[in-house]
DNA sequence: TACTTCACTGCAAACCTTTGCAGGGATCAC
DNA sequence: GTGATCCCTGCAAAGGTTTGCAGTGAAGTA
């Protein structure tokens, strides 16, 4: 059977030379009517307009690119898209892009190192610079690709590169001292992957924090930064006799939740949780999540402006030999800390070394060892710090 | 303070000239050297492949895809990147994307119709595909727009194109009977946003199952398809009386049962709720959410699937006039359904008519009123239904 | 020896656009 | 009337790659 092709074809590419012919003008002026329009007459200008809107032209931005040498994308690799930390980063950055009206391609990695690899080389000519999100590759294949395009890293620090950090050491503080706080003095965390900087930061932050509070960490790790990672490792916190936990992230401690109520532990009256992220699931699940929130959507819009600020200065400057100083100026490197507050709501309570005389309520207020702000759950501020 | 630039400069682009300079050959012996191998002497070849390797070369993708027609991307456009519905879809069509050696961009539109125009036209001369997942604007624009660049949409009846479609007019209908089955006799449906094809297919199953068993079905929305929509709902609904709620989504659902636990009604003792899509959540609150499974995964592979599969035949035929049958053989455009599951878990419970007869816990099992299989949270099989 | 065949490689056009340069009128001042 | 100025437009090269065509030399055949 076959099928009558009413409507008109599918998809003749029109390009800036049927516009050019059907206006009567020479391609260059069609080009300059789109991209330097104060060049050309207003009245060929509406002529040449109206042609290209009857074609339904559109500038082929590949081809513009070869030339010009920007595309107007940037890239954005991230380590697993089906974890809810990311999209509001995503979402900031793609509405930080469409301001400066750049474009942004997300791709998704699977935490695998290998993926990431060949993600940005194949992104490198298409984009004109890309956005790695919390990286499992190492440090050294990071630099060498930020040779091939420009590269912010985000939640890594990578010496040379611009990065944007999130403070997940003062999180991680704040978080142990609130539990010290309230009572607790055997504490667990509950490790994520282990080519994760933000776990590293952790790790050390925590450890420094229980020893000055007096308490004992005890690291379980490395797990799947999942709520499967959580689940699987519910067993082994109930044998390691701590009251309290400190999770990579939160679905990680969504997961451990989990785990504990299958196996009759009730939290926080037997233990104690506290994730990492502020994910919009944190205040829908019961008990409701003690977390570390962290500045993602500022984290998103700032990695962007970093992009774009070092990427505005000649895009094809290295062709031409004595641009700038002969001595060849090296890109600025900022490296930006976003601040992290910790979020007390209703996983955490008290310890077995808890003060009799508190009455059980005060303490999920916001607390004297804790200096984070409030425990309000607000955004994250997300003020920057230059370093 | 300058900083010497130890390390090689950042990135000189190596292009396929530097290769042939340095390995003494011809551009098009590189350029065949990678595209069709088997054309070039063994000896040159490695001699090429080792410059290249040297020199660090990668060949532009746009540049190629300038003359070839053929870019190896496609692109996936994605009403709501936030909403876990899509994770699992977007996985599903990069590996096999990645298997046929393609690569995915995904663009999130924030449920704005004005951004998925935008972000097609962005995408199209840059991809040689678009997926359009759960698109909120017109079936014309698309139509129009699928004259610009291949299009497959998901989530979406277009006639005259490719579309995959999730059966959840089966599934309202097996989650209406199921409700009914409980002794349900007043249901509400919280509808999702006004240009959603689900929201009403679902209307409509829905409306005739609850006819066809007798009971009386009150449509209350649209509402905005996340927590909060189902939130801001959950007074209206203890309002209308009913005992039970199918959602349009699961994120709806949980946001409900947050908002009738608010304010003290319980579920499922006093109202049953059902959600769909079965995102991975939906194991994780309490209570656990009964919902019409969706199969995600087999979608987005699916989609992958019939985008290339029209894509294959003859990418730039439109330009040579006499290509195939004079007659201008139009693409295929089969649509694929999608089967849906009811998963039983335990937001839905007995009625105010249910059989008293009926022991309670057997109500749990699979129904005789359910079409679909039992109840067990298996992944949906996605069996796929040519029309 | 002369001719065909074959494997390999070079040549140059093509893809679509941008942009420095120069030419062509028209306007203006003198 | 002549020359300078200015606005607009065309010309052509460039960007990195692919690919049909032709050319080269060697091997094989008669």
């Amino acid at each position: 059977m076959t099928v009558a092709t009413s409507d008109e074809g599918p998809a003749v590419p029109v390009t800036i030379r049927d516009v050019a012919r059907a206006s009567g003008v020479h391609i260059s002026t069609v080009s300059r009517t789109f991209s330097a329009p104060h060049l050309v007459n207003p009245e060929t200008r509406v002529r040449v307009l109206a042609c290209a809107e009857d074609l339904g032209y559109r500038p082929n931005r590949a081809a513009r690119a070869l030339i010009t040498g920007r595309t107007h994308n940037i890239g954005l690799i991230i380590a697993d898209i089906a974890n809810p930390f990311f999209p509001p980063l995503i979402k900031a950055a793609e509405s930080q892009a469409r301001h400066r009206d750049y474009h942004v391609f997300v791709a998704d990695t699977n935490e695998d190192p290998t993926a990431e690899e060949e993600l940005v080389h194949a992104l490198a000519k298409q984009v004109d610079g890309v956005l790695l999100c919390s990286p499992r590759m190492s440090n050294s294949l990071i630099e060498q690709l930020s040779r091939e395009v420009p590269l912010v890293v985000v939640n890594r620090q990578v010496t040379g590169l611009p990065c944007v950090l999130m403070d997940v050491g003062q999180g991680a503080r704040a978080a142990i001292e609130h539990l010290i706080g309230l009572g607790h003095r055997g504490i667990a965390l509950l490790g994520g992957p282990r080519s994760s900087w933000t776990n590293r930061e952790m790790r050390r932050a925590a450890a420094t924090a229980a020893r000055t509070g007096g308490a004992e960490l005890t690291v379980l790790g490395p797990n799947a930064p999942t709520e499967t990672g959580g689940l699987a490792v519910a067993e082994q916190v109930r044998r390691s006799g701590v009251s309290a936990v400190l999770a990579y992230n939160d679905l990680m401690a969504i997961g451990l939740i989990e785990g504990l109520d299958a196996l009759g532990v009730r939290v926080p009256q037997e233990v104690s949780v506290v994730g990492v992220d502020d994910i919009a699931l944190s205040r829908l699940t019961r008990p409701k999540l003690t977390t570390v929130a962290t500045p993602t959507g500022a984290a998103g819009r700032t990695a962007v402006d970093m992009l774009l600020q070092q990427d505005i200065e000649s895009p094809r400057a290295a062709r031409s030999p004595g641009a700038g100083t002969a001595l060849g100026v090296r890109r600025t490197t900022a490296q930006v800390m976003l601040q992290t507050d910790l979020v007390i709501r209703d996983s955490t309570g008290p310890g077995p070394h808890a003060r009799p005389a508190r009455p059980l309520t005060a303490s999920r207020g916001p607390d004297p060892h804790c200096p984070a702000g409030p425990g309000v759950p607000t955004a994250a501020t997300g003020d920057a710090v230059a370093s």
